[in-house]
RNA sequence: GCCGCGUUCGUCUAGGGGUCUAGGACGCUGCCCUUUCACGGCGGUAACACGGGUUCAAAUCCCGUACGCGGUACCA
């Protein structure tokens, strides 16, 4: 088995790219086959320099491993359609020796005038196919002669697919089942460009054939196309790769999960932006694993080792599914809390450090260990500043709610207390508090709250006692202190 | 318009003729835990698009309708 992701450099790598790679990925080390890279580089107008770099990097973050393709090779190679262009003109003129394809030297201005020509509101968009082909300037118009001298004098020209009419193409898919098209429905498609580069579908399945591809897996939007390519398999007597068509990722509002749309519901569309916005690379593989897919139990968290071992063609979806931020963001939870406060601390150091002064690795990993299981994003720990510096206000509304008259009082009293303790340790803190409360003959609330308000400056936050021990003694009595000033 | 694909809780889904008074997860929500907030635990909410068949029996098979999505480029 021979599978392959074949992204083009048009963009940064798309949320639905990572999805289809990542069904590549897995089947391949389901079957023990093999994962090809391939950059289908051949429109020059829509190439985007850093794009090639950013879709091998984003791969390389989500986990996603390739055994041929750009940077380490292999014996397909070279694995950028831009450097192929030899092979596809090859094959064309092939094709057109064969009686499948031949020139076209009509102008887009020419086409132009053809679709108006057609236009009807019963036809809204006329093709250059089997109807229109005969009124048009082509080898299959024009005489030999005078195609021969248009190719001589260096005419712009195209090769189009021959395609004949009355025919039904049909295969079958293995997420569809069997599909079937009529060939009248298909349009001449141009399979080299005037600029001489190929279109994708010749490309392609050159490639795909040359690269020995077994099993074909994109998008839904390829799936009107591939009686194209069945076509051009049949033309030059290869086979066809089995077929598989993911169902598209559509947003939350319906439509196809394009970049406008998804801004408009704040959802990111490329990988670049959940790298940059923290997201864990395991919960969106994960997440993407089961949009559109699932394991057929209700396992729901899973490795990328646990997917490719369950992993299956015939349990993809054949119904666009909708992309779900929360379900995202839980999935980010989990494996946020599931690593250790060590390996977190080191990839959210250098915010911690831009933002506060003197914090050591060791406070932030033991920050991040108190916080860890209110923790969505590995870098929300540097929202809870009361423990990186001083609060420097107190929230009003629980001030005025419960900050009594007695608080102050009780605050230094406290702060007295627990100030001759040799031991900084939680049960003395709660012992020292607990015997504040006798003493005193209160709620236990009445004192916990100031505290907890001194030391943080909210109403919420982590155990009191055990985040006393991690700001430590000093902090703790300071901002006891303070507090009883400033509020009381 | 035409061609193609699809349609189970709000969302992702299980289900493939009787076991479905339709299961799980996210979300929302109630209670418990916690004299904070989260986490966690236990509950609740909510779906077979519609209409015809076929069958003793249909969420499951067939047909039609509606709706959604994709394609209809010298873009991929």
């Amino acid at each position: 088995m021979r599978v392959r992701f074949a992204p083009s450099p048009t963009g940064y790598l798309h949320i639905g790219g990572l999805r289809t790679a990542l069904y590549n990925f897995l089947l391949a080390r389901k079957h023990g086959g093999v994962f090809v890279i391939r950059i289908e580089d051949t429109d020059q107008t829509r190439f985007v320099e850093d794009a090639e770099q950013d879709i091998l990097d984003s791969l390389s973050w989500a986990g996603i491993t390739y055994d041929e393709g750009p940077l380490i090779g292999g014996k397909f190679g070279p694995y950028q359609q831009s450097v192929r262009s030899e092979r596809y003109q090859e094959v064309a003129s092939q094709l057109i020796k064969l009686g499948k394809a031949y020139f076209a030297f009509d102008t887009s201005e020419e086409i132009d005038a053809l679709k108006q020509r057609k236009i009807s509101s019963s036809n809204p968009n006329p093709r250059y196919d089997f109807a229109t082909r005969a009124e048009m300037q082509n080898s299959l118009t024009l005489s030999e002669a005078d195609v021969s001298t248009r190719l001589a004098r260096g005419d712009a020209h195209v090769v189009r697919l021959l395609v004949q009419p009355g025919a039904e193409i049909s295969f079958v898919d293995a997420v569809r089942g069997h599909v079937s098209f009529e060939s009248d429905a298909v349009d001449d498609q141009i399979l080299i460009k005037s600029d001489g580069l190929p279109t994708y579908h010749l490309a392609n399945i050159v490639d795909d054939h040359d690269m020995q591809i077994s099993h074909v897996i994109r998008g839904e939007e390829w799936l009107s196309s591939t009686p194209k390519h069945i076509i051009l398999y049949d033309a030059l007597g290869w086979t066809a790769p089995q077929m598989a068509h993911l169902p598209l990722i559509l947003s939350p509002t319906g439509g196809k999960l394009s970049k406008r749309n998804a801004d408009k519901n704040g959802i990111p569309v490329s990988v670049f932006e959940y790298r940059k916005k923290g997201y864990e690379p395991e919960a969106l593989v994960n997440f993407l694993a089961l949009l559109g897919w699932n394991p057929g139990n209700d396992q729901e968290i899973m490795s990328l080792d646990e997917m490719a071992s369950l992993f299956s063609l015939d349990r993809v979806g054949q119904a666009g599914v909708q992309f779900d931020l929360q379900k995202l963001a839980w999935f980010n939870e989990h494996y946020v809390r599931s690593k250790t406060p060590e390996v977190l601390a080191e990839s959210v150091y250098v915010k911690i450090d831009e933002l506060f002064d003197d914090v050591s690795m060791d406070y932030l990993s033991r920050a991040i260990s108190l916080m860890l299981d209110r923790l969505s994003f590995a870098t929300d720990i540097a929202n809870a500043t009361y423990l990186f510096a001083d609060p420097k206000a107190y929230d009003e509304k629980s001030v005025q709610k419960r900050w009594k008259t007695n608080s102050s009082q009780l605050l230094i009293s406290y702060a007295n207390d627990i100030e001759a303790l040799s031991d900084w340790a939680t049960d003395p803190l709660e012992s020292r508090l607990k015997e504040l409360v006798e003493r005193e003959n209160i709620g236990i609330g009445e004192i916990m709250f100031p505290v907890r308000l001194a030391l943080t400056g909210l109403p919420s936050g982590p155990d009191l006692y055990q985040m006393m021990i991690l700001l430590g003694k000093e902090s703790v009595l300071r901002r006891l202190q303070t507090a009883s000033h400033a509020v009381g």
